[in-house]
This record gives C-alpha cells, sequence and structure tokens, in this order.
DNA sequence: CGTATTTGACCCGCGC
DNA sequence: GCGCGGGTCAAATACG
C-alpha cells in the first residue's frame, strides 16, 4: 500500500451528512427547530422521514465504503505493476550489457539474439530503447546515413495469437516467409507497401526464447511520413489524449462516463523530458518520483477543458440522480 | 476484379 | 565445386 500512503485516497462522500446529525450541534438545533416550525408534521412523520435519512446515509456510506475497495485495489493493481516494470528494466538493463560485450566478439548463431544493431523493446504499446542512443524509438537516428540502418522492436503479443503481425503505424507486404534453422517458428519477410519506392523491409519472427514475444528487424528508412500519424490529424476523435493517457467521454443512460486508457501509457518523448527534467534522478526515492506523476497527470487532467466538462457532467447527473431518488422517497 | 497472402522455386553468398 | 541456409520472386490462391 506504498501508492495509498501518499494519498489520501479516501472520498469521505458522505462526511458532512452524518457531522450533519451527529456531530454539529448547530445543525442538529436547526433541524429540530424546523422541525418545530413545521408543527403540523407528526411526530411520526418526522421519525420516518428521520429513518429515511439514515437509510440514505448507510446507502452511500457502503458506496463510500465499496468506492475505497476498489481503489485499494487499483492501487495494489499499480504497485505491482511499477514493481513489474522495475524488475522488466533491471532485467533489460543486464541484457544490454550483454550485448554490448557481445558485440566486440563473433556473432554466434544463436537465432534473433545475436543482431548487431540497436534493440527496442514495446511493452503493451509502450517502447523502451536499450540502445545507446535514448530518443531513437523504432526509428534511426536522424542525420545519419540511415540506407543501411538495421534496428529491432520486440513486440508482446497475446498467446493465442499465432499471427506474424507488428502494428507499427506502417503499411506493409507480406513477400515471403521462411523456417530459419536456429527457430522453429517461421519468419515473416514484409516491404513497405505506403510508397512503392520505399526501401524498407522488415523480417518478423517469434522469440526462441517466449513465443509470445514478436521480434521485427527493420531495414532500411521510409522516405514517407507515417501513414497512421496522417491518418490521427486528418481524423478529428471524440476520445481527446490527455497527456499521455487515451481519455474518451460519452454519455449513457446511467449517466455520464469518463474513460481513462491506462492500459496503454503512451509516453512520449516530450513527457518524457518533463518528468525527467524536475530535479530529481535515479538517487531520490521513488516515492516522489511517484508523486511527480502523480502531480504531472494530475496538472495534465486539469488542464483538459474535455476532462473537465465529463467530470462536471458526471458529478452533476449524479446530484441529479439522487435528488430525484430522495423526492420520489418523500 | 483488384489486392493481399501463401508457398514452392530460385538466387546468391558463404564455408568447407 | 558443392551443399547449406537466408532472402527474394512470382504463380496460385484467398478475400473483400
Amino acid at each position: 500500500m506504498e501508492f495509498i500512503s501518499l494519498l489520501n485516497t479516501s472520498l469521505d462522500l458522505n462526511s458532512k451528512p452524518l457531522r450533519l446529525l451527529e456531530e454539529t450541534p448547530e445543525m442538529k438545533h436547526q433541524v429540530e427547530s424546523c422541525s418545530l416550525k413545521l408543527g403540523v408534521c407528526s411526530t411520526v412523520g418526522v421519525k420516518q422521514e428521520r429513518c429515511a435519512l439514515i437509510e440514505e446515509i448507510n446507502r452511500v456510506n457502503a458506496e463510500n465504503k465499496k468506492l475505497s475497495e476498489l481503489l485499494t485495489v487499483m492501487c495494489e493493481n499499480y504497485n505491482e505493476l511499477q514493481r513489474r516494470l522495475k524488475e522488466y528494466q533491471t532485467i533489460k538493463n543486464s541484457e544490454s550489457d550483454l550485448i554490448s560485450r557481445k558485440r566486440k566478439l563473433p556473432a554466434e548463431s544463436t537465432g534473433i539474439n545475436n543482431f548487431n544493431h540497436e534493440t527496442n523493446v514495446i511493452i503493451n504499446g509502450s517502447c523502451e530503447s536499450s540502445s545507446s542512443d535514448e530518443d531513437s524509438c523504432k526509428k534511426p537516428t536522424e542525420g545519419e546515413d540511415n540506407k543501411g540502418k538495421i534496428w529491432r522492436t520486440c513486440v508482446r503479443t497475446e498467446a493465442s495469437d499465432a499471427s506474424l503481425i507488428v502494428k507499427d503505424g506502417y503499411q506493409w507486404r507480406k513477400y515471403g516467409q521462411k523456417v530459419t534453422r536456429d527457430n522453429p517458428s517461421p519468419r515473416a519477410y514484409y516491404k513497405c507497401s505506403y510508397a512503392p519506392s520505399c526501401p524498407v523491409k522488415k523480417k518478423v519472427q517469434r522469440s526462441i526464447e517466449d513465443q509470445t514475444v514478436l521480434v521485427a528487424t527493420y531495414e532500411g528508412k521510409h522516405n514517407h511520413p507515417q501513414p497512421s500519424k496522417l491518418e490521427a490529424n486528418s481524423t478529428p476523435n471524440r476520445s481527446s489524449t490527455l497527456g499521455n493517457i487515451q481519455c474518451s467521454t460519452s454519455l449513457s443512460s446511467s449517466g455520464p462516463t469518463v474513460t481513462l486508457d491506462l492500459t496503454v501509457p503512451k509516453i512520449t518523448s516530450q513527457d518524457q523530458a518533463t518528468i525527467m527534467s524536475k530535479p530529481m534522478g535515479k538517487s531520490v526515492a521513488p516515492e516522489l518520483r511517484r508523486q511527480s506523476l502523480v502531480e504531472h497527470m494530475a496538472s495534465t487532467l486539469t488542464r483538459d477543458p474535455n476532462f473537465k466538462a465529463a467530470v462536471a457532467a458526471a458529478i452533476s447527473g449524479k446530484f441529479l440522480q439522487l435528488n430525484n431518488t430522495h423526492t420520489q422517497k418523500l
């Protein structure tokens, strides 16, 4: 529960109603005087109303408890993911050390793990580069002669997914498939089909160590912009991007819904720079880093007018709903 | 019917 | 020169 320790996650949705009846004598007095003023109301009616209110409070209390539990589970999941990411990064760092050492040695025929070039890794859409060039995420460094540039990406797929398709935003045409000697899974050969003159080729093969990992090896440099980016720029979407978080809003019969897609946190280089530029390096406590991340996320969310509107709509919708049920009871 | 994928044949470089 | 293995070609096939 380290995440919870950072923030007071208690929603305290019904602290006011509780105090209204139990804690503040002033308010209690007001309620009593109100009942006295009414006069005509029988004591039975007041009791009924009080019972209804207590029932309502209990209901909201239970809801608050449920939400708190939900939040606790979310925090636990978040911490677990953080822990796994840390583990993965440690493994990856030691691996890249090994690769850099291997580069000095003659290549061994160990399948896909003996490429003499950059290695980039994509985990559920987020890209992490283990190459020496930190800015090059799947793309060769600008200004270099990229004609013969080779780089590699790893993409984790569903275990049930048998296709050799790596979605990278470009259009590819498959022109061959071969089973290689050192890996029983077939290797697929693709050419960039977006521009006829584009010389880029890619090879896709499952990792010999982990069959759920697809290893894509790219060769050459695209002489055209990324098609998916062009589409994204030309077609306005209702869902908005909150910094690096995909966010969509919707209105349903049950009330307004705000959906935050936290499954694919695409951290852009700009976001990384923003986070990393904060005065904290590796020596700073992870709690502080997390806090900074939370602050960054919060500021990104509050800057987004769509998010504000959706939250406002959700809250007002909830109030209206509560109001309606209350008036129905009365 | 046009386009994409599949798959066997072929080409080419490399080591022996 | 021969065999092996990776890469590419192109006809056949599938698909929308």
